[in-house]
RNA sequence: GGCGGCAUAGCCAAGUGGUAAGGCAGCGGUCUGCAAAACCGCUAUUCAUCAGUUCGAAUCUGAUUGCCGCCUCCA
């Protein structure tokens, strides 16, 4: 089955073909490290991560790069803001990454580069673009001059002549054109700056990923991805950049993920509504995040509300719910090899379909909703042929789980995370509930129903969800 | 002003020419001491509105309305 991927190059879906038989090589903007993550970065990571994975469990061998900007103006105001050196600053932010992308369950990329370890490869890709006369310099700046690529708009559908017009007035005077920008920005006193043909400065914005891309992918390679806002002007540039110096195509695929709101406002610094991961996974766990990001397309925009988080968590809380519900079936524990089934081939035609999670996931439902039928349906035993299939369909939740990366836990680790997580918010001690339970069960023993049904009332004002099943009663916190 | 996107049940959300997935909520049922969980059934004759193309459209075209994004750092 061949991929489909919408191409933001040419506003449409194209089958995947990557340049090299079984190889893929795919470069995605990382984040600029001045502060700590919020849920868009996550969005953003997220979605490729699961194409990385997906495109892994396709047997294609991906090298996928993502960036760290740890040289930029923001980094430095801020460090300047509160007294430190940029280089600790970035540090700290790349730690505090790390950490976030540890907890969402997100897997390394092959290759992470740093910007200001890519110095020399930046310098070299200056040199060529001011050989090629498609960059000037002006005191100790040298800037891209826009009207020498011919192509220049062509990803974000843009004409020169029109935003032009629109431009704003607050340009750099020295500048041909508005639009022509910086390749590399000489140093103020007090920044960081590395030796060049130009003086001592640093590299501008735009121009790492075109060094870096061509660093480890080669001047041509697959997929170039990154949120929607950066479509113009930074991929836009990069493509300008890259084309320019090497004269070929640059990437051939470029996938762009929509934003996340928050109550339908978007996220900005005046709302100062930013949602930062790290407080997310206070209140949630780490991999009802992930469904809720997964839940929609990936270009379309979502938006974070309490209540999608709580749908989110109660999709999850249903399918390890099924999974503790086999594992108590004796009969279903030995776990032999199974061969693919029905569900994953479903799932992946929908991941095929330009990477539709949202489809994928209801295909896990229904792979769920049918295990527990047949786990309703024969009580007193199950016949082999059911047995084959539960294991198959459970087989095949898990796999797709390990593509969307979530399901990674054991359902007793699972009930038991969010049990504690949501008794520590409320600072519940989980050794009452236990006497409570075990008082209600005295009480059903002696058919006492309504002192049973009084201790469980009083349970369910602390948001305790009572469940008597056939080996005991057990509990769970409401989400 | 320029460019682009979206509008599908109470809510979330797939579906891009062949007669409306999935989740949440709701209702009825099975199960249960009663519940919960799970399962079964029901819940959009209809896909913002109006025209058009077609044997056939939520899906294509045009217009209208509404919402949103980008054009400036931004995932």
């Amino acid at each position: 089955m061949a991929i489909r991927i919408y191409n933001t190059l040419n506003r449409k879906k194209e089958i995947f073909v990557p340049i090299k038989q079984g190889r893929v090589g795919m470069y995605v903007c990382g984040p600029t490290v001045y502060d700590s993550c919020h849920i868009g970065h996550a969005r953003s990571i997220v979605t490729f991560d699961v194409i990385a994975r997906y495109l892994k469990a396709k047997d294609f061998e991906v090298t996928y790069v993502r960036n760290f900007t740890d040289v930029d103006d923001k980094i430095i105001n801020r460090a300047n803001q509160i007294g430190i050196d940029s280089k600790a600053l970035a540090e700290k932010y790349i730690n505090e990454f790390y950490e976030d992308m540890d907890a969402l369950n997100v897997e390394r990329p092959t290759i992470e580069p740093k910007a200001t370890e890519h110095i020399a490869q930046i310098i070299k890709v200056i040199e060529i673009l001011i050989d090629k006369s498609m960059a000037y310099q002006i005191d100790s700046d040298i800037f891209f001059a826009i009207q020498s690529f011919k192509d220049y708009g062509k990803l974000s559908g843009r004409k020169l002549e029109d935003m032009e017009a629109g431009a704003r007035v607050d340009v750099d005077e020295r500048k041909r054109n508005p639009f022509d920008f910086a390749l590399w920005k000489s140093a103020k006193p007090g920044e960081p700056a590395w030796d060049s043909p130009w003086g001592k400065g640093r590299p501008g914005w735009h121009i790492e990923c075109s060094a870096m891309s061509t660093e480890y992918l080669g001047e041509t390679f697959d997929i170039h991805g990154g949120g929607k806002d950066l479509i113009f002007p930074h991929h836009e540039n990069e493509i300008a950049q890259s084309e320019g110096a090497f004269g070929k195509p640059f990437a051939r695929f470029w996938i762009h993920n929509g934003f996340v709101n928050i109550n339908q406002e978007k996220m900005s610094k005046s709302l100062g509504n930013f949602l930062m991961i790290k407080d997310i996974l206070k209140s949630f766990h780490p991999e009802t995040v992930r469904l809720f990001l997964l839940s929609s397309h990936y270009r379309s925009p979502i938006d974070f509300t309490d209540k999608a988080m709580d749908e989110a968590s109660a999709g999850l809380d249903k399918i390890y719910a099924l999974f503790e519900r086999v594992e108590e079936k004796k009969e279903l524990s030995e776990i032999n090899d199974v061969e693919t089934g029905n569900y994953y081939k479903q799932f992946c035609e929908a991941m095929d379909d330009d990477f539709n999670t949202a489809r994928g996931i209801s295909v896990l439902f229904d792979a769920v909703r049918n295990i527990n039928r047949l786990l309703d349906e024969t009580k007193e035993g199950l016949s082999q042929e059911a047995i084959k299939d539960i294991i198959s369909y459970k087989s095949d939740i898990l796999k797709i789980g390990g593509i969307l990366g979530i399901l990674y836990e054991s359902p007793e680790a699972y009930f038991e995370g969010k049990k504690s997580k949501a008794l520590g918010k409320k600072s519940i001690d989980p050794a009452v509930i236990e006497d409570m339970v075990k008082e209600r069960e005295k009480a059903r023993k002696a058919k006492n129903w309504a002192e049973a049904d009084k201790i469980r009332g009083q349970l369910e004002v602390m948001n305790i969800i009572i469940e008597d099943r056939p080996e005991g009663t057990i509990w769970k916190v409401k989400a």
